[in-house]
DNA sequence: ATTTAGCACTCAGTTAAAGCGAGTGCTAAC
DNA sequence: GTTAGCACTCGCTTTAACTGAGTGCTAAAT
């Protein structure tokens, strides 16, 4: 177990390391007025320190760096809670006071304040799709061969799609069809909408002429298009700021895994409720060795829950993002709040 | 006036330069087979050229490099026309094999193969809204105080918005609302739309309670966002691929000048029709010194144009690019060719 | 038994000097 | 007009010396 000086001692140095980001010497340690005792003491204390794996030295004669596994100690242990300043308050408060009435824009924005308030890249995953479902259907026509199908769903999300009108099908059929659609699938869950039109089609397609199939063949292909939970990026040119990422090798990797998103949403999907850190090796992503990712979970709706994350190096200021994130991401929750 | 073999001193310099990014001496040059004169007599001729102004030194006993007018020549007179290869032109082709019928995504497709086969960023402008047209406005009531407004174009363009419905208002009223906008509006040009509800809102509240008024602003003020055209941009971190931006602080200002999204639109909007290249110090913009900026336009419809951009170092591959652009545009142009 | 002062040692980073090599410009011969 | 030859330039790279922040260890002080 660690001693109060030992603990104090982490804490300073990994502090000073998330500020500076450079290795810490016993000396500028021994300087601190929290501090009482002398440099050597300082020495002998963060060779304990290192013997134990909290921290490391760069080489062999350099100040010590906070290791992972320190890192990981001082989010569990050693955070203070921070409260955040009026101007990040504000700034929060003002973006959310105008009344945003779409899920995109609120999300949209909230990554661009979480990046432009940490200097890091924020990611946000849409809520699952399990819950969303059909209100209305609509098709719009262009021109005697294009039309429009505009799908709304209850959640205010509009997905549309053109489509080209075959030529034997006339308006007025196509009318019919959709109001039919909408009849029967209005309240139907997106994700069973396909397997859904195929029970349907049956029925239709006994009532009226053979061209509803084609046309409704048609009409399929436009609305079964990926229904898939985006990610809203924000501020992905700030690791660039970040001297942890001087290299531009590691930048071009960090930025090819953030872009496959597929595999970007299935991570941030896996984790749990609350405010969560992944530290350095703990992200299952090379790319990612040197960088913490912090997640926190929104509520939309009821039971529907999506995730704002933060990318950042290991040397992250944890606690002010810790509270940053707490924020924004009740705001968030807020602004959903009934919306459904 | 240049002699027929500082012409070819010129070319193969630049063509030299364009593939290395190394300055060129005048052993290299004289090693080519295309060359039959000796080193020293190149020396001579480029001591000429450099007197022209049309390469440089990078030190007093470097070889020799394009200068900006160099470039400039290059383009100009001495491009040779290159075909492009079987796997450029089959991606090209594949890509636009599959029907797409919305501009969105056509685009956003084409700014991906441009810059995938570039490995520079490519920008796309959309054309003049002049033209754009209001096909139907519609609503989606989504509970008793929120709806979606609905505006679709006759470019099959989708915008939409939520809005809330003040308490007084009961949704046949809403309804009728629209029917009355839709009559009146249709194949109202969206950039006339803001006027056109300005008269049009007399009549209406003639005729109707005054509970329209409020119903109508709320709708007026979901619709009458922003109609910008939007830029489409791809490929943005090739820039890092250049070694031109080796330095991080050059790449930072050059994402920050293209991330100006309307300052880049009208700096897009102002090139004439047809292929044309800014060299360097052309560009207005100061981030913009080591670039250059080829930008070729493409029709949609009968006479909206809109322009396709690349970005990347002055050195260039400009005569692929070139053709690349050529028939990126002609593919764009024939796609959108008859949609309206 | 801790704590601290003192000192030898380590090592990245900076500076300075030396050597290398690609390239030039000039001159004199072809 | 062209070319071979040669002295010269200058960015790079290597090597060596120096600096300074920092360590570990020991022995004295508390």
């Amino acid at each position: 177990m660690l001693t109060e000086r030992q603990l104090l001692i982490l804490q300073v140095i990994i502090d000073d390391f998330i500020l500076t980001a450079q290795p810490v010497g016993s000396r500028s340690i021994s300087k601190k007025d929290v501090v009482t005792f002398s440099s050597a003491t300082i020495r002998n204390e963060m060779a304990d320190l290192e013997e134990m794996g909290f921290i490391e030295k760069t080489h062999s004669s350099s100040g010590r760096v906070p290791s992972e596994k320190g890192y990981r100690f001082y989010v569990d242990h050693l955070l203070s809670p921070l409260s955040l300043s009026n101007d990040e308050i504000r700034t929060i408060r003002d973006a959310f006071d105008d009344k945003m009435l779409e899920f995109e824009r609120v999300v949209q924005k909230s990554a661009g304040i979480l990046s432009d308030l940490t200097n890091y890249t924020s990611i946000i995953l849409g809520p699952e799709v399990f819950e969303t479902r059909l209100k209305q259907l609509q098709i719009v026509p262009l021109s005697a061969q294009s039309a429009i199908a505009i799908l709304v769903t209850n959640t205010g999300h509009v997905e549309h799609r053109a489509f080209n009108i075959p030529v034997e099908i006339l308006s007025e059929d196509l009318e019919k069809m959709v109001n039919i659609l909408n009849s029967r699938l209005q309240g139907v869950p997106l994700v069973k909408l396909h397997e859904k039109l195929h029970t349907e089609i049956s029925d239709l397609l006994e009532k009226h002429t053979q061209h509803h199939e084609k046309a409704f063949s048609y009409l399929k292909a436009a609305l079964m298009d990926e229904h898939s939970t985006k990610l809203y990026i924000g501020g992905k040119t700030n690791i660039l700021r970040q001297p942890e990422f001087r290299d531009l090798e590691k930048v071009r990797s960090l930025y090819a895994t953030i872009e496959k998103e597929n595999e970007m949403a299935d991570l941030l999907r896996s984790e749990e409720e609350g405010i969560h850190v992944k530290i350095g090796q703990e992200n299952s992503f090379d790319a990612m060795q040197n960088c913490s990712l912090i997640t926190a979970s929104y509520t939309l709706g009821d039971d529907q829950v999506g995730t704002i994350a933060l990318l950042g190096p290991t040397r992250m200021e944890y606690n002010r993002m810790f509270s940053l994130m707490n924020v924004l991401s009740k705001h968030m929750t807020n602004t959903f709040r009934g919306w459904y």
